[in-house]
DNA sequence: AAATCTATGCAACAGCGTTGCAAATGATTA
DNA sequence: TAATCATTTGCAACGCTGTTGCATAGATTT
């Protein structure tokens, strides 16, 4: 409750009923959302619209980041915190094949990559496709 | 020329005008390649839905893959002889920030990852983004 | 060349994502 | 607490992406 006030605050936002029911959409399932997921679930209260203006300033911000996806756009929690300047990660994000839900691997970093001369990585995004412990009876 | 009508044979595909010229879009142009980018190129010769269609046989067919992208989706062709059945991949994909372009680097094998208990992952897919040779001066 | 099967073009549609603008809301100051 | 100002929201409209059904055109087989 106050600690979602304290997160839109630290990123320089305004606090609106909006912004705290998206964050806190993303705060209680861990997994990535899409834009899809979100109208479902607030989508009789927000309009479609403001739920993607949302979206779009929590990705400035900091708050959020991209989820590739063989399928469509999905979003999850920025772990460290970012911000409008800096805005870094070396994700690894696997998505389940039965179930669907994608989900960060917070704790695993991406091995160097020993690339061709010339090439300046910044980012990396590691997506593994398979099947999740849930799923994997 | 030939070795168009090669390959779409021995993925059991009639040779049309299209999908000759959308497979020779790839093999000449060796970055991925959007759905936008090949109508730009064939779009007054050929239907959008054609050009979809077309994109989704070689999908199936294994000719080409999906290339993962922070705005879109793009295709690339097959380096390993993929098929209907089989179709693999553990490919690391680099997108450059300056110019654009997303190239497979074909050469480079992801590093095998550590996944904690009960993941079974079946495909990897990588992408790096940062500047390229070409805008890297 | 005829028959058969597949691919294409067209029209229509659903979903994704954006923009402009007026009204509502949050923050700030008095 | 009320007034002010800046920001956010909802609505309407639009363009782009991707799909489906169906009649026609084209490729393959005999």
């Amino acid at each position: 409750m106050e600690q979602l006030r304290e997160t839109l605050k630290g990123h320089h936002l305004r606090t609106t009923t909006c912004r705290e029911d998206v964050l806190s959409a993303f705060i209680n399932k861990k997994n990535a959302l899409s834009h899809g997921d979100l109208e479902g679930a607030l989508g009789e209260n927000y309009d479609r619209v403001t739920i993607y203006r949302t979206l779009k300033t929590f990705l400035e911000k900091g708050i959020i980041h991209k989820v590739l996806d063989d399928e469509g756009m999905r979003y999850a929690l920025c772990s460290n915190n970012c911000s409008e300047e800096k805005h870094q990660h070396d994700h690894i994000h696997f998505k389940c094949n039965a179930c669907g839900e994608t989900n960060c691997l917070e704790n695993l970093h991406i091995p160097a990559v020993q690339l061709p001369q010339g090439y300046k990585p910044e980012n990396f995004n590691l997506l593994i496709q398979g099947t999740c412990p849930k799923c994997n009876n």
